[in-house]
DNA sequence: GAAGTGATTGTGAGCGTTCACAGTCGGGGC
DNA sequence: GCCCCGACTGTGAACGCTCACAATCACTTC
């Protein structure tokens, strides 16, 4: 965009001159070619300097055919989780010398992950990762060849592509094995939206770890993950005469659940147990104290990068699936039954 | 790169060939040019189609000078406040048809913020906006010529750079005067850090409503946004007789607050009354549901987005200041003096 | 009927880099 | 003394697009 003077930005012409060069040799200084006498080379760094030369990226991408960009595809970045993974893939790919290029869904639905994956391919983005909670985005990701490498976080069964997930089957067996060991009959279930992934993964483990015990396995209560449709769940279960013990699938809904049993006289843990999920920051500090399963957000965020560039690198066409093992973390919010 | 089949990927005057044009047509068309005839530009599209011709954006950069790509440096965009306005930018700047580069920063000093925006310079963007709530940051922006066209959010006082934020001091006295108007004598204040300008203002809007009302002004307990800070405000607090109302200068803090008054057994509203800042969506389920001052991060990141997009079109200099008005949110922490 | 006008199209250069290919130079082996 | 080889450097052509300019054509206009 032009200097603070008006004068034209240097290019690599520019500094050839300036040191005397050819501009070729001013490209190998940059590119770290190894035969390039060191006096040469030192000259030609002066001469960068004192010009304050930049190597235009854009000129370099026309001929390399390669950005340095990444893309990263999410949905609602305002929420704690996504927000958390997008944190991990930027700073993975900025450590990994990649820029990254974001594109927030309002909705995620074939259509939307489709129009964002082709909008960061005309970028030129190298590769993408798309954070796809939802089922829909996943099917979306394995049916349509985008083109481009790609690696899908929570995105279900890798078909096309590879995945980086949490187990949250796991998730959701720790929290329910917990509630059981304390010695609770079963185990209630506020879930999440029945097309997100991470969702049914949880529904999936609390009901395995229910089934395995022999114990009855009650229908689970939908919301949406706001702390909203936690309150109304939890005012469900409030009313209810042998609740004992609930996992929620996440830390907001579990706070909607902690309200609505403050509200209604329930006491936790005394009366009825409480297992929340994410571990956001704030669940410690809620009344009580959430008893949740964590998920390393950064983690993912990181693996995904690593899955992402040794496409890139290997050219390789293999898929891959890595999970992240979530972990319990013990608060004041369960407690043996009455 | 490279697609499906081993073919080369068609280019412009493939396109051109196959509709019996010059290339040159082909990129009026797609510049939406006046001067096509119309049949000419049904051949040239029919063409485009038949090739699946995607224009690449990255030797049109090279000749234009201009990316459409917008840079965004943001500080923990963990955080719900950097994440919603960094979620407001990347919308707005996507429909205004620009891409969005982000980088986090994971400490927002002089130094990171010029090595982010020389980065993004790198990469030629064509503007960026700085989410720099912190007076370094602010600083840093004021300071250094980046080079490229910036707007600052939060970013203070309009120095070099145009300014997009909340007014941080009307949300204080809002909050303070509500806690003034219920009838208690004075309102104690639980700050954050005090490099950021956030909380520099909220301290000043606290402190300006109490010396106009003629109320004592206690010394502000310091805190760092964190639930687990708050949660130490809120021990002091609790042990001190006279404290009767607390504006806290975030929601986070104040849910700490709410947990360590609920643990020394002090009632909220009813012996104290509590009033955070942000309205995270979790707030009106906190115990008791907060009341709050509201931020609308969307509008600041909209707003940004606007300012920066006028920069880069009218190319004038003017450095704009754009201040976003905080609202109040009534819930159930507050309430007249026992 | 000559010249002017506006719409439509084509030609060639250039954006700033990297790539492929040629040179040049000094020294070791015969 | 000749040749070969490796280290170093230079030359010219891409990359795929837009820009400036020229050319063509059908009408007007006087």
């Amino acid at each position: 965009m032009r200097s603070t003077l008006g004068r034209r930005l240097p290019v690599m012409a520019d500094v050839a001159r300036e040191a005397g060069v050819s501009h070729q040799t001013v490209s190998r200084v940059l590119n770290d070619h190894p035969n390039v006498r060191s006096e040469t080379r030192t000259r030609v760094l002066q001469a960068i300097d004192k010009l304050g030369y930049r190597r235009n990226l854009v000129a370099r991408a026309l001929v390399t055919k390669h950005s340095r960009t990444l893309g990263v595809v999410s949905f609602d970045t305002t929420l704690y989780g996504p927000a958390s993974t997008v944190y991990g893939i930027e700073q993975a790919a900025r450590a990994a010398g990649y820029f990254v290029s974001i594109v927030s869904l309002t909705s995620i639905d074939r259509a939307g992950v489709r129009d964002a994956l082709d909008y960061l391919a005309d970028q030129g983005v190298d590769g993408a990762v798309v954070v796809a909670p939802q089922r829909s985005a996943a099917q979306a990701l394995a049916d349509l060849p985008s083109g481009i490498p790609t690696v899908a976080v929570e995105g279900g069964q890798a078909g096309e592509v590879s995945v980086v997930c949490v187990d949250q089957v796991a998730g959701g067996r720790l929290a329910t094995e917990h509630l059981l060991a304390l010695g609770h009959e079963t185990v209630w279930h506020v879930g999440g939206p029945s097309d997100w992934l991470e969702a049914e993964g949880r529904v999936a483990g609390w009901r395995a770890a229910l089934e395995e015990a022999g114990r009855a396995v009650t229908r689970p209560l939908a919301g949406d993950w706001s702390p909203r449709s936690g309150y109304e769940a939890g005012r469900s279960l409030a009313s209810m005469r042998n609740v004992t013990a609930v996992f929620v699938a996440n830390d907001q809904m579990a706070l909607g659940v902690l309200r609505a049993f403050s509200e209604q006289g329930v006491r936790v843990p005394e009366q009825v147990s409480v297992v929340g999920f994410d571990d956001v920051p704030e669940s410690a500090y809620f009344s009580p104290p959430l008893t949740t399963i964590r998920q390393d957000f950064g983690a993912v965020g990181r693996h995904s990068i690593e899955v992402l560039v040794r496409q890139l690198k290997g050219g390789l066409d293999e898929r891959e699936r890595l999970v992240v093992p979530p972990s319990f973390v013990a608060r004041a919010s369960t407690a043996p039954p009455a």
